[in-house]
RNA sequence: GGCCCCAUCGUCUAACGGUUAGGACGGAAGGUUCUCAAUCUUUUAAUCGGGGUUCGAUUCCCCGUGGGGCUACCA
């Protein structure tokens, strides 16, 4: 007897598709799968300012990319089309009328600075903003005169009184006291239907019996379960999930750095790690912390999800995107890496093509300290550039060093066979003539190879760089005036 | 200002009203590679404050404080 659980993703296609949005998405489908319901996408496009077809395409090809199927929706149909709220007036209209004949409804002609006077008024005695309902009270003869002289309106619905109570999946039963929320406009005065009368025709209509939607959305409801009522639907259940904050604490925004899922696909981050990394925010799953989609989906719980807001630590998730780079083959990874090396002008697909071997040792060399795709160019710049970069201190340092350089050099030019292990015996050889052991040995000697401080093991470098390289990498180093060297 | 929501290590979080308050990220230390990184091991650090209820509160209730969201003819 139980009805299948139908949840929706309604995002407005008005830009690139926020991370927390991307959650949202996230808990939405998962929650489908878990219960073997259905996961709809609608576009809520409706805002003429901002939405655009492309818009609209990119949300949906990133979707995609993140593996986050839709059941119904664009591009795949379904029983309740359309799925793009631009297309769905009619309805609306239908719905409106409705609203009409119950008379629930009536026209209001307040400016835009009257509303905003009274707005202020309002607060300044420290009440909650609301429509005073001023324009209820107009005769059907005053409505038809300020028709008659041309006069704008919007459309009103009429709120009834008494407080309201919902109860909502992950933060229990919610009150909102009576005589708080004043009559809501349902169309501006173009006839364009506003949000909160769009979601509750295509929730109602579409069979959502689950919405699931950030915490922002919670005030509204209230305007929605009225809704609902009047239009004599089944509210669905809610379930409000609480905002994504960026490290101060604040709603995750654009000052706060990346905030797009497209700047992180951008990135190279792998969909899966992402999404992994994304779940976590919110919800624990019983065991580990790495799981698949199809195992979170099992896991999945609404009971589950906690009400207080997290921070988006960019940290964790480049932990977690390693996690998932780690299990890729290094043919796979290779090949994924190497547009970014293109971009970033280091090699190109040509060289790639004649030295695919040698370019997966260099991936192999530094995959553990990337959490993502674009991070392979800061990881190898030294193998493919001599142009090294040296602080000035760094400069000062390997200025002190030419004789310890001119033996590196010495020692690697009679290896014949220049491998891993013959390059370490030399570097112990010439460690042990100069009496220079540790850090102090080998400080000097990567940085002269790699102009860093940090990075994979040397014995692993020098051979995949070439004695011929790293020759002349040493021999920057033996010359007299090194002021010259960048 | 008003309404609503939230509150456990720095961060993400776990804990039928009974645990030495657990895990993960990060940090620190150590082993290993004669160096950093990586890796392995160990470790660090928390129940916002005050009242109740209870034999017993992280957990339930109230107040305070702090944070967040919403306050549109945007969604």
């Amino acid at each position: 007897m139980s009805e299948t659980v139908r949840v929706r993703f309604a995002p407005s296609p008005t830009g690139d598709l926020h991370l927390g949005n991307v959650r949202t998405a996230l808990y939405n489908w998962l929650f489908a799968r878990h219960m073997k319901g259905a996961f709809i996408l609608r576009v809520e496009d409706t805002d003429k300012e901002r939405s655009t077809p492309e818009h609209c395409e990119n949300l949906m090809d990133i979707m995609t990319w993140l593996g986050l199927k839709w059941d119904e929706g664009p591009r795949v149909g379904g029983p309740h089309e359309p799925y793009l709220q631009s297309q769905r007036t009619e309805l609306y209209e239908y719905h409106l009328v409705r609203l009409k004949e119950r008379g629930l409804v009536y026209p209001c002609y307040c400016t835009e600075e009257e509303l905003d006077l009274e707005r202020k008024r309002q607060m300044g005695r420290g009440h909650m903003p609301k429509y005073g309902g001023k324009c209820k009270k107009l005769t059907p003869d005053e409505v038809k005169k300020l028709d008659a002289d041309g006069k704008t309106s919007v459309l009103r619905f009429a709120v009834p009184p008494g407080e309201i109570v919902m109860q909502d999946e992950v933060r229990g039963e919610v009150t909102f006291p009576d005589d708080q929320l004043g009559d809501f406009v349902l169309t501006r005065s173009d006839k364009s239907p506003t949000y909160n009368f769009t979601v509750v025709v295509d929730d109602a209509l579409m069979k959502v019996t689950h919405v699931i939607r950030g915490e922002d959305h919670l005030s509204n409801t209230p305007k929605q379960i009225l809704l609902y009522e009047a239009l004599g639907f089944t509210p669905p259940k809610w379930a409000h999930l609480s905002i994504i904050k960026g490290p101060d604490g604040q709603k995750l925004s654009k000052r706060h750095g990346e905030t797009s899922v497209e700047s992180y696909k951008a990135k190279g981050y792998l969909p899966d790690a992402f999404l992994n990394y994304l779940a976590l925010l919110g919800w624990a799953p019983k065991s580990g912390e790495i799981l698949s989609l199809d195992q979170m989906a099992a896991e999945f719980d609404l009971t589950h999800v906690g009400k207080s807001g997290a921070i988006f630590d960019p940290v964790k998730l480049h932990w977690m995107g390693s996690q998932y780079l780690v299990k890729m083959s290094l043919d796979d990874l290779t090949r994924a890496v190497l547009p970014y090396l293109a971009d970033a002008q280091l090699f190109t697909r040509e060289q790639a093509r004649a030295r695919f071997d040698w370019l997966k040792q260099v991936v192999d060399v530094v995959r553990t300290s990337m959490g993502c795709f674009s991070d392979v160019t800061k990881e190898t710049f030294f193998f493919f550039s001599d142009e090294l970069h040296f602080e000035p201190a760094q400069s000062e340092e390997m200025k002190g060093q030419k004789t310890l350089m001119e033996a590196f050099h010495k020692a690697f030019n009679g290896i014949s066979e220049f491998n891993g292990d013959n390059f370490l015996q030399a570097v112990k050889e010439v460690g042990k003539i100069a009496g220079v052991k540790g850090k102090a040995l080998y400080h000097p000697l990567r940085l002269a190879l790699t102009g860093r401080e940090d990075g994979p093991e040397l014995v692993r470098i020098a051979p995949l760089l070439g004695k011929a390289e790293v020759l002349k990498r040493l021999m920057i180093w033996t010359v007299d005036d090194v002021k010259t060297i960048k």
